[in-house]
DNA sequence: ATGAAATAGGACTTCAATAGTCGTATTTGA
DNA sequence: TCAAATACGACTATTGAAGTCCTATTTCAT
């Protein structure tokens, strides 16, 4: 519960990766070997964040990743909304349809947690990637 | 991913209604009705509480719960802590031994976050019972 | 041209956590 | 003594997380 996925953690330790290396196109087999991360797995995320324009693909060999933008343009946050596809939601009520959650109605606690997620969110923001290189 | 479990929904409500009553003693099903929260699910939540001293239990008939200590004595912190029996961690070496995570030693990650999780957890410590009645 | 190195992406399995249900025992006030 | 309440273990079902496997496509270097 409360917990970041590992395809997070994995994203956000190859877009530092890269970042650290200056911005020097890196391979995902690079990636996986040195921080011992699933091959097939990185390979997955490091999709998504391209899709996400995070960071920008290179095919072909001798190809790799870049990063999209400079690091400290991209939050833990883009990173979490760009593997997980959604946005972060810390309650049902959140992150899908309200009526979704069969208490909706009867829920005292939604704005309360309303404000929770919105300091949530600027925790996850605030962080830049060009922080933690 | 990162969304708060029911059962700490639940608990929330429960403590907050009792706590709206001015600390009348109040039933599960008593509960579990006006919010329409499984009945059982609830009761268990409430024994978790009760075990975790953020509330007291009056058994046998005319029994019921009552607040442990006031409301603005406890946090959704307090609650998340004694529901789910766990801390909360960010990421799986926050919440258990660090060799459980298979890339601990290459992690780049664990710093940052962990700074993360420091304030996440603040967020949650200060906002208090007290504040959602 | 051809082959190796790289990204792209779908289909699948495995495992663990979440959410809920059921059954029974115990306590206690009227 | 009964009814109303808490206590609590065992079980099922569903979902999501994590990982594996396989194949296609792109592109550089020879
Ligand atoms: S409505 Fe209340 S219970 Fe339902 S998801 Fe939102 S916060 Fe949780
Ligand atoms: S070590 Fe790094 S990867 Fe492993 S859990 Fe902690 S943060 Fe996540």
């Amino acid at each position: 519960m409360l917990k970041l996925s590992k395809k997070v953690e994995y994203g956000l330790i190859a877009i530092r990766h890269i970042a650290s290396l200056n911005n020097q196109i890196s391979t995902v087999k690079e990636i996986s070997d040195k921080y011992n991360i699933p091959n097939e797995v990185l390979a997955k995320v490091m999709q998504k964040l391209t899709r996400g324009k995070l960071i920008m693909s290179h095919q072909g060999a001798m190809g790799g990743y870049t990063l999209a933008r400079s690091a400290n343009d991209i939050s833990v946050m883009d990173v979490i909304g760009v593997v997980e596809g959604t946005q972060v939601g810390i309650a049902q009520c959140f992150s899908e349809a309200p009526e979704n959650c069969s208490i909706y109605l009867n829920c005292t606690i939604k704005n309360p947690l309303g404000k929770i997620q919105h300091n949530l969110e600027h925790v996850f923001a605030s962080m830049k990637v060009s922080e933690i290189v």
